[in-house]
DNA sequence: CACCATGTTCCTTG
DNA sequence: CCAAGGAACATGGT
């Protein structure tokens, strides 16, 4: 489930979890854990409190109190692709891909991931490479301009890079360059000022709306229904009335909600990007003004 | 069978 | 040293 909006709202379904005490600890999957122990992972958690949950990036931050408080210390959790964490009650049969089980003095704590491309792991060197918080004060347009005036590669791939903006993903990196009418293979330092104040709006006001559409629903992290699809995906869920959920992401050849034009993919560094070639025409200026004064005219 | 998938990291090449 | 591209990781859905 793994985007920022997702984590974050993870993050807040996870709040149950402070005052829990941890009996015991399983780790099912190695892998995930690395580069720390089996052994000294169980060693911190066993006996351990949970006393905070908080995210940074794609990054999850359970803040934990130790016996002795000089030990208080930070477990590190990230989804990857197909991470989910949730609560699971002590006689329910733990899913095929349980990574890691935390006994709790009642129920259990489960991460689950398929792919195990995920991590729970007590090494927090990944943190000092992120970039500021997208939805904060430390992401201003001057940084952000700075951070792109440097590089000559296409923006969509700038923008996956984490030390950019952390927590924005593949998906709403296409989002954001869409909303900003921005093409997603125009070089970083190409863009103007204007187009720069245009996309950190946009990437702010993408991940803002998306956190707030999970707010309006129930979610059931451990459900099957959420199983295979992102919170935001499918009909079922969220995207009712509020129309503007998903725009380009993974409408291949569907109309532009905009102007109709078939909306394309392409792949970049291996990932792929979904813009409208209307909208986020590479060449010249912005097509904005063309389209605001068509609302314009239609009122 | 083929290709696709929300992410990160490592390796090679230039 | 840096940048860029590709493959790897591991599993499942279409």
């Amino acid at each position: 489930m793994p985007e920022l909006p997702e984590v974050e709202t993870l993050v807040r379904g996870l709040q149950w979890l402070i005052g829990q005490k941890i009996d015991t600890a399983r780790v099912h999957r190695e892998r995930v854990i690395r580069p720390t122990s089996r052994a000294a992972l169980r060693k911190a958690l066993i006996g351990a409190t949970f006393d905070g949950v908080t995210r940074r990036g794609k990054y999850i931050l359970f803040h934990m109190k130790a016996k002795e408080p000089a030990c208080d210390f930070i477990l590190l959790g990230h989804l990857g692709m197909t991470g989910r964490m949730y609560r699971l009650t002590a006689k329910a049969s733990l899913p095929k891909h349980a990574a890691i089980v935390l006994k709790l003095s009642k129920d259990r704590f489960v991460f689950e991931d398929t792919r195990y491309f995920g991590r729970f792991t007590l090494e927090l060197a990944p943190l000092a490479e992120l970039g500021p918080e997208p939805l904060s004060e430390d992401f201003t347009i001057e940084n952000f301009g700075e951070l792109l005036s440097g590089s000559a590669q296409p923006i969509k791939v700038k923008l996956l890079d984490q030390k950019m903006v952390a927590g924005l993903g593949n998906i709403y990196a296409s989002e954001a360059l869409f909303r900003a009418f921005i093409s997603p293979s125009l070089p970083a330092r190409k863009l103007t000022k204007q187009q720069v104040a245009a996309l950190h709006a946009a990437i702010r006001q993408v991940l803002d709306q998306a956190i707030k559409s999970a707010t309006r629903f129930q979610l059931d992290f451990g459900g099957k229904a959420n199983q295979n699809r992102l919170f935001y995906f499918g009909t079922e869920a969220g995207s009712n009335s509020d129309s503007e959920q998903l725009q380009v992401y993974d409408r291949e050849g569907k109309p532009c909600v905009r102007c109709h034009t078939k909306i394309q993919r392409i792949v970049q560094a291996g990932r792929s990007t979904f813009f409208c070639p209307h909208c986020q025409a590479r060449d010249r200026h912005t097509r904005k003004r063309e389209w605001l004064q068509r609302q314009d005219s239609n009122l």
